[in-house]
DNA sequence: GATCATTTGTGATAAAATGATCAAAAATAT
DNA sequence: ATATTTTTGATCATTTTATCACAAATGATC
């Protein structure tokens, strides 16, 4: 009951757990690049972002950088990597073998970057048995057994919005934690699921309040 | 020079209208389905925010609800689009006839939202000439005089990383003022021009954080 | 028509995020 | 060797954002 018995854990804020994975892509670049070396400053003119925020970012995590000099770009990707947990490869699975799907299933980019989709899924039978790349395309009630055998945490939907609700839930009863969401919908999901969204349209409308009005008809 | 010469215009924060496009589609959904009113209450359960948030969001712009009754959806809609400039349709052009490019392309779900993508184009000559639905991809060489003719503002660039900051450069160069970036790499762009970016992977690596590590390999 | 239950819009307050400042450390120049 | 420049990480100040709480309005109920 003293005040040493409730220690203050230091709740990192998620805006700033979000702006880790933006620095990482750029760090990797510059590490492509052949950069050993860089700061706070050139960083954040590269990502349009104060230097005191990515420094202020940073520090919540431990001290990466070395004051006259600045910060080792293969280190701190290593160190950034791990605070992400993506120093390793994740599996995912997408639901809906559509235009969209056959994109994200045929991509070669994730891989590098911590995830390989090792599974897709429709409930159109003509879809069913398909091929994308060296993935088959398989039911939607094989949904269940894939994720226990690759303890599968991240899934992606690209269904129509009328179906993403319903299969939401049915991925969540198969035990994934994590949705990547492409349908145009907010769904209902309990507390302790996490859902994160794409969708163009909103990128869209949010330019145009910003845009003079020029349309086509209507 | 004294007071009243230097009215305080009310600059909305960019985080509200953020959040506009969402209050919109939410709205929408609910006009399709029949409800004729809705609360900030209702809204901000569907949406996983507070009735307050909302409330004080759209104060920003009017006055939209009766007390006691709630928000008219119809009305709230069609004052949302006018807001967002969305009450008509808005030429889009898209660079990158690959993968993505095809599925963005032939998506039927961006017109009743407000945007029509009028064309595709491409730099490989094995692309250029092929039909995407009705649009036929052309040579990235037609882009000024395309954006000219529709008077185009809004761009999508689904290239490679490595050559999205030469594409981009050639849309702005074209009079293109907003950029849908779907390639994993940050812009740099004049302070006019607006940027927003799509990258999977930056959700995926945002959700690691919290879960749990449960990895393939590596 | 008085009472009650709702719900808005908003000023006040609290919380969070960003930005400015600076000592200390490290590298480089003199 | 000393001075100068650079850059970090921490602290403090400011700005921005979110929440709270309530008067006023509305419709329903008795
Ligand atoms: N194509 C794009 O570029 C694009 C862009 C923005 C948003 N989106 C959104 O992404 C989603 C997919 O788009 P798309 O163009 O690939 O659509 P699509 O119609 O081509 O594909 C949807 C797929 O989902 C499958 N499906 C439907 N109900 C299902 C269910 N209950 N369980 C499993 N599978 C089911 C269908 O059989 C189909 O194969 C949609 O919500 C769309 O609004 C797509
Ligand atoms: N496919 C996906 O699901 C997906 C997912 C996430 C991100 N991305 C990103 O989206 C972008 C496109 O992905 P994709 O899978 O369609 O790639 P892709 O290789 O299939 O297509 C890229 C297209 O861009 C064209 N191109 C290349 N350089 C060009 C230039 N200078 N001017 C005009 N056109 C040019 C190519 O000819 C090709 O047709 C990439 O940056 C990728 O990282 C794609």
């Amino acid at each position: 009951m003293n005040h040493l018995s409730t220690p203050v854990l230091p709740q990192i804020p998620d805006i700033v757990i979000s702006r880790l994975p933006i620095y990482l892509r750029t760090l990797r670049l510059l590490k492509d690049q052949g950069v050993e070396v860089t700061s706070s400053q050139e960083l954040g003119e590269l990502l349009g972002l104060s230097s005191a925020q990515i420094r202020k970012d940073l520090s919540h995590f431990g001290e990466f950088g070395k004051q006259g000099t600045g910060y080792n770009v293969a280190y701190l990707c290593n160190q950034l990597e791990k605070i992400l947990k993506v120093d390793c490869v994740w599996p995912v699975i997408l639901v809906g073998a559509g235009y969209l799907g056959h994109a994200l299933a045929s991509y070669t980019g994730f891989e590098h970057r911590g995830f390989r989709i090792v599974a897709v899924f429709d409930n159109d039978p003509k879809k069913v048995g398909g091929a994308i790349g060296s993935i088959i395309v398989q039911p939607v009630e094989a949904i269940p057994a894939v994720v226990r055998q690759h303890r599968c945490q991240i899934a992606i939907i690209a269904v129509p919005a009328s179906a993403a609700q319903q299969v939401a839930n049915q991925l969540i009863d198969a035990g994934v934690k994590s949705i990547l969401c492409y349908a145009p919908i907010t769904l209902t999901v309990p507390p302790n699921i996490r859902v994160e969204y794409i969708d163009p349209v909103i990128h869209f409308q949010h330019m145009t309040f910003y845009l003079e009005k020029g349309c086509i008809e209507e």
